[in-house]
DNA sequence: TTGAAAGCGCTAACAG
DNA sequence: CTGTTAGCGCTTTCAA
């Protein structure tokens, strides 16, 4: 097979249809009445060609895209990567095409960097991850002219954004804990985006109703291993019967330092987490958790930001109720 | 502030800097030598305008680009996305931008759409993750006149790749599991990618070599939660005294399935997976596996495809062997 | 309904 | 070293 030196373009279309240009647009993009008999002669040729119209010229001269650039901190961390699939897969449903930008550290330079190089392409708009600092700042930089929506955990003004209700889920999860018997409920927290972070604020606002004392926060980083250390602090505070993890990975760290200790979970302490990971339900004890559907997320992300782009709606904010999912992590206290 | 109506543009840019558009081209792509001071004065103007020149007008007249895509199956499964991040880090760092298409199923119609999709964008180059079905069916859609470069885990001629030696690696387990006196070794095999499965057939080979029974092969799904009714039928059977899981998840949901029918992991029954997933050193017992650098492989993946868009080199293949990870949940076979 | 003409923002020759 | 001239592949006027 003689290979083809370039891709068709549509004046070939054009020529092998026996038509003008402008008419292979039309039926391309549907925007004119085409008479039957030549749209048959056009797709014909389309088809005999394997034209594909070039999104680069396209761009060039309708100054609109059929893509959109996710940034985000990272890309492989449960969460993450559920609400890019979730983008995607609405995305491509609609017809567009998705670009990916990390943006590692909220370091300036880098977010620049990372912003200036995806602006380079023809955008129809941005979904960005505000879950973690990276997130945060690179959605500072977006220019204004560029509709952008945030997916995250925590409402805020001023801009469209999907969110899941954490604050919400999060106090529902640790008056269940107190409920349970528990005096109070120790947090360990996952580094939060900023100052406030849903988890923890909801945590709080539980115990403050509750009346329970707020034991300090504990700082976990976003490697699992990291909750180990913390587990063993936990497990050699007697007063501690129940812990709040801000996601399910650090929670099965905190379980195993607890373990390691010689303390059995639920019944010396209790364990829950965030999130509802694959691995809670087969973890041991399995993990209650509070299940986030972060492609959900995802996909309310993409259909807000599609509104906003072709101003078809005007609705600003989406968000959801993450659900309390029990399961034997938890328990009341015993006799520690 | 005055929002401005449109992007500048490098007209802007010439005008401002009272240079012609060429000249700020030449600084832009730094094709041609320009003297310092029309230098500065053109750097001055994209600074004060905040220019970012527009890739579509690029791509359409110089026909290059610099996007790749990556066409995966999936992309929140471990090593889907350490893989996908893998290549974002290795484009970014060379000024690459990457698209993202998922193909979720090898359903020729799904396969063509999303391959269509992609196509119309300009692309420098493609990366498909050959892990699964239908990742096999994209690669072949790709035309031929664009570099590809597959990210598997079996060698394969013909096309570039960059491949985990995941044959080589799991008779490397297998081997170990019977040189600990286990009379033969089961296997769970996860969806395979074609006929043949580099962790299947490692595992074959090693038995085969050591003459030792090749027992049937049992087919998990991808969820984890597959391997714990898989995992019930193996500890119901009194002759398997060590399992090799292709990969690590469904390992847990096996080890779960083993523990739910009353025998102990290692002493009945020594379980291991394969990748090194971030949460198996934390299960309990802690799980042993090989290590697979996904990230690894979508870096050394990018740079074959580099190597082939510019024509610097003429590497067809990066191989590397993933290297065993001891851990407790392996030992010698006890009375059972 | 259709074609001719213009031009999107940029880079690639080509003179000078 | 620099400017002028073309033209990438497409959509969008504008007439007919």
């Amino acid at each position: 097979m003689a290979g083809r030196l370039r891709n068709p373009t549509i004046s070939d279309v054009a020529k092998r249809a026996g038509v003008s240009v402008p008419t292979v647009s039309r039926v391309l993009t549907g925007a004119a009445k085409v008479s039957a008999a030549k749209r048959e002669l056009v797709e014909a040729a389309i088809a005999e060609l394997d034209f594909r119209p070039s999104a680069a010229a396209r761009n060039l001269v309708s100054r609109r895209s059929q893509t959109i650039a996710v940034i985000a901190g990272n890309t492989s961390r449960y969460g993450y990567a559920e609400a890019i699939r979730g983008v995607e897969i609405a995305a491509r449903a609609e017809g567009y095409t998705v670009m990916i930008t990390v943006v590692e550290s909220a370091d300036e330079d880098e977010v620049d960097r990372a912003i200036a190089a995806t602006l380079t392409q023809a955008l129809a708009g941005v979904v960005v991850l505000k879950f973690d600092p990276p997130g945060v700042a690179a959605l500072r930089k977006i220019p204004a002219h560029l509709p952008v929506v945030a997916l995250s955990g925590t409402r805020e003004s001023g801009i469209h954004q999907a969110v899941l209700d954490e604050a919400a889920a999060a106090e529902e999860l640790t008056a269940y804990l107190l409920g349970l018997g528990h005096a109070t409920v120790h947090h360990v927290r996952v580094p939060p985006s900023r100052r406030v972070d849903g988890r923890t604020s909801g945590w709080k606002r539980a115990l403050t109703s509750a009346g329970a004392v707020v034991p300090a926060v504990r700082d976990a980083s976003w490697d699992p291993k990291s909750g180990v250390a913390i587990g063993r602090e936990l497990a050699a505070d007697r007063s501690v019967t129940a812990v709040f993890c801000g996601n399910d990975e650090i929670a099965m760290g905190v379980m195993r330092g607890i373990t390691e200790a010689g303390l059995r979970v639920p019944e010396d302490v209790s364990v829950a987490g965030f999130d509802d990971h694959p691995l809670a339900e087969l973890w041991s004890p399995p993990l209650t958790t509070v299940d986030q559907d972060f492609a959900g997320l995802g996909s309310r992300g993409f259909h807000l930001l599609l509104q906003a782009v072709d101003g078809t709606g005007d609705r600003r904010f989406s968000s959801e109720l993450p659900k309390l999912v029990l399961r034997s992590s938890t328990a009341a206290p015993g006799s520690r």
